[in-house]
DNA sequence: AAGGATTTGTTCGTATGTATA
DNA sequence: GTATACATACGAACAAATCCT
């Protein structure tokens, strides 16, 4: 029973026969509903959402409970530059982009060992944590969470509440200039928590950014981890700056 | 019917059970049953099948038919440098890890819009395109994909395939030295081509270099594209060196 | 080596919950 | 409020891969 014509599971066909549709055009911004696209290829509905689970995955498709399930357009990514000289509003604003920061949380915690070892203090010294995200036109882009040595920098919590930025911020603390010592990529899936902040699908992929700042001493200011949604971001990395 | 005591669906909160076991100890290696499991939590076992599901896509666990469902051990990941020079072999022997290169296709194309705009040669004008596979300890560790114009390096190809090395095929082609002139990073899903190669999970992240070689004179060599597994790597940029 | 037991994968059926139009 | 459409959950059966005797 269940016929396997070809080895190839049915939700497996399905889905490429829906992404076929898709690439040819039959289907442009909105599948049939589920009980319909059973039907027409003649398998029972969880057979059609296991393989519109897949297609979701993949993230060529997105499911609305009481809509529909649409294609989902693929916007062209922002291109987020990396080098010594990292300051996010400067760089969106090249891209006539105009960004806002929404301040999350802050907590005080203890320095484990390898946030120890960026900042250059002991195993156990009081941190203050700052939790970011970052707005454009009302849509989330990233999140981020710093770290800032609290016996460095007591006041960098309220400093950044009334300025709004990480750079006026360490400015009013006595760092007149900071600079990007190393910025470690790698890429993950979204964790629930952001992906709820960062109104994004629940296996989204995220680019994560972890940079460590340091003030023109060479001293560490800031450790940084910056979660961008893969699918905006481009992160762009150019030797001579442009 | 099916109480949902707090708003949160079964298979979640089984899920975060499972996941809260693995984070405890309880569960080391193997998962119980899908049917045991499915007791032990007073669930069906397709909602134990949705909360493996789930946690399998965050790359927790790993199912094996007829075998069982596995914790997946995660393997601290190879630092890899991104900066002016760029040399696969040196970056890695610096970590004390052997590597060694695959030729897996070549073919003649034609330049589309973006490729020539990077090469700076005309839409449509002819290139080469290297197909081919890292490999680290007989572990596949990225796929890239290399673009050179057919006219400037007519033999790259069989250079190539002699020396091994894009460094040597190059310096064939009286290209002494180059640089990286610009990368550009980016993570997606894999690929079902690259997954094969790559033997991974269909459903593995990978992150995504596009980068632009240019020789001494500033002119452009080469244009690729390389798929890191992102469970495998770091991409690491430091504006001064190391 | 053969065969039964175990375990995950697929598919159907049915019912109910929840959000949207 | 009703109808539509996706989400969750349970039950049953069989397939396919692996393991064990």
């Amino acid at each position: 029973m269940h016929a396997l014509d070809d080895g190839i599971s049915r939700w497996r066909r399905v889905a490429d026969a829906i992404r076929a549709d898709i690439a040819s055009g039959v289907i442009a911004q909105q599948l049939p509903p589920e009980v319909e696209l059973a039907e027409r290829h003649g398998v029972n509905r969880h057979t059609v959402r296991r393989a519109i689970a897949a297609l979701s995955t993949e993230g060529l498709l997105r499911a609305e409970r009481g809509r529909g399930t649409f294609v989902n357009a693929q916007p062209p990514r922002v291109i987020y530059p990396i080098g010594e000289r990292v300051r996010f509003r400067e760089n969106m604003m090249k891209q006539s982009i105009e960004p806002s920061g929404r301040l999350i949380g802050a907590e005080r915690v203890a320095a484990d060992a390898r946030q120890a070892a960026q900042l250059n203090v002991a195993v156990g010294a009081p941190l203050h944590r700052l939790e970011r995200l970052a707005v454009v036109d009302g849509m989330p882009m990233s999140r981020s969470t710093s770290l800032f040595s609290a016996e460095r920098f007591p006041d960098i919590i309220s400093a950044y509440a009334e300025t709004g930025s990480i750079t006026q911020a360490l400015q009013k603390s006595g760092v007149s200039d900071y600079r990007r010592r190393e910025t470690r990529i790698t890429a993950e899936r979204v964790s629930p928590n952001d992906a709820e902040l960062l109104q994004c699908a629940s296996d989204a992929i995220v680019l994560i950014s972890n940079a460590v700042d340091v003030d023109m001493e060479g001293k560490p200011v800031q450790s940084v981890r910056t979660r961008f949604l893969a699918d905006r971001f481009e992160l762009s990395f150019k030797p001579e700056g442009d």
